[in-house]
DNA sequence: CTGCTGACCCAAG
DNA sequence: CCTTGGGCCAGCA
């Protein structure tokens, strides 16, 4: 049982991540700013991977600061084809203009 | 404890 | 556009 009243970092990054808007993207690095550590892209990066498969938070959404997909094989063609449902433009090659679908608060 | 690994980032070349 | 090199750091063998 946990009845912590602070949320953990994980716990910070999950909020952050329901919290982007379908049709749009973020970078890891934004996420890490966001969840209070700018030097926690790659942590962020283990916490998408380790995301429940029931998991409803779109992981999908977040790409790398270049705005590229971050990820090879299987899983770049699930995260393309996430991201093609939602109408943003993607490259075969998995890339993304940031000056059109980059999540701005 | 040490060494290696990564869905990263950034500046150069 | 692509490649390299240095920096970063939690997790794991």
């Amino acid at each position: 049982m946990n009845n912590e009243i602070f949320p953990s970092f994980q716990q910070r990054v999950w909020l952050i991540l329901a919290a982007i808007p379908s049709g749009h993207v973020t970078s890891y690095g934004e996420i890490a700013r966001l969840a209070g550590n700018p030097r926690a892209a790659r942590q962020i990066a283990r916490i998408l991977k380790n995301l429940p498969t029931d998991s409803t938070l779109p992981w999908h959404r977040v790409i790398n600061a270049q705005g590229k997909i971050a990820q090879m094989g299987e899983n770049f063609v699930r995260q393309r084809k996430a991201l093609l449902d939602e109408g943003i433009e993607v490259t075969t090659a998995g890339k993304i203009d940031l000056t059109l679908y980059l999540w701005r608060q």
